[in-house]
DNA sequence: CTTCGATATGTATCACAGGACATATCGATA
DNA sequence: TATCGATATGTCCTGTGATACATATCGAAG
């Protein structure tokens, strides 16, 4: 696992519409799928259950068309889990996304921060 | 209460420390608060228990030098609360860091919404 | 000195998301 | 056909956070 900077940040939810969201949760779960090529790999590395790494998997494949997650079942090294090119293209425009933004919001972000009380 | 486009939009969770996050939901009771002179008022205005809200406005006086919101007993036309200097500052800064993120991923946003599924 | 409307704060209850646990099924390999 | 590791899916239970409710205090006004 990467360990993330403890820098002041801008994290970035997306609301596609009422019912579709994408935040760094499902972004991140995606990312470790990709990595690891299995739902539940990726699940153990993030620190979350299976079920809950499914239920987000589901959500994904249920909001964007055609699926952003294929499966495979059957266990040893045959089956497992894998990123879509839908999957490899979302989590690539999010990421861009999340970059901008922090970009561009970089000098309001300092101001905030210096505006903190004592921890 | 002003009516939101019902277009994608990138919503933004500032992240200042492990202890101090600024979202949606503390910023717009600041912008109620602001509106409204109340901090009742603001929690009926935005459909959130007073409790609730008195716990948002002392999370961020709390997080923020100075703090964010003044209060003053008493009822009637003498009692309530008003945004600090501070407060009034923090307010603008995350509206414009919100306006500059969502320009700066306009492309991005299109991009995902074109991905998405039959509703 | 009572009333009113606001801040300020505690307690008890309750809904619900999430985790723990249990199974079913699949596909290859041996 | 037994085994293994993975997907797939259901049920039960608990922890947590929100909500409802209660109360105290304040300050002006009447």
């Amino acid at each position: 696992m990467q360990e993330e900077h403890k820098m002041p940040r801008a994290r970035l939810r997306v609301v596609l519409s009422d019912k579709a969201a994408l935040g760094p949760g499902k972004v991140g779960l995606l990312e470790a799928i990709g990595e690891t090529g299995s739902i539940a790999a990726a699940g153990r590395k993030l620190g979350m259950s299976y079920k809950r790494a499914w239920n987000l998997v589901e959500a994904m494949n249920r909001d964007f068309a055609g699926g952003l997650v294929g499966t495979t079942r059957g266990g040893r090294d045959f089956g497992g889990a894998e990123l879509t090119p839908a999957g490899r293209n979302v989590l690539e425009i999010y990421r861009a996304m999340e970059a901008r933004a922090n970009e561009s919001v970089q000098s309001e972000l300092q101001l905030l921060s210096a505006m903190l009380g004592e921890p």
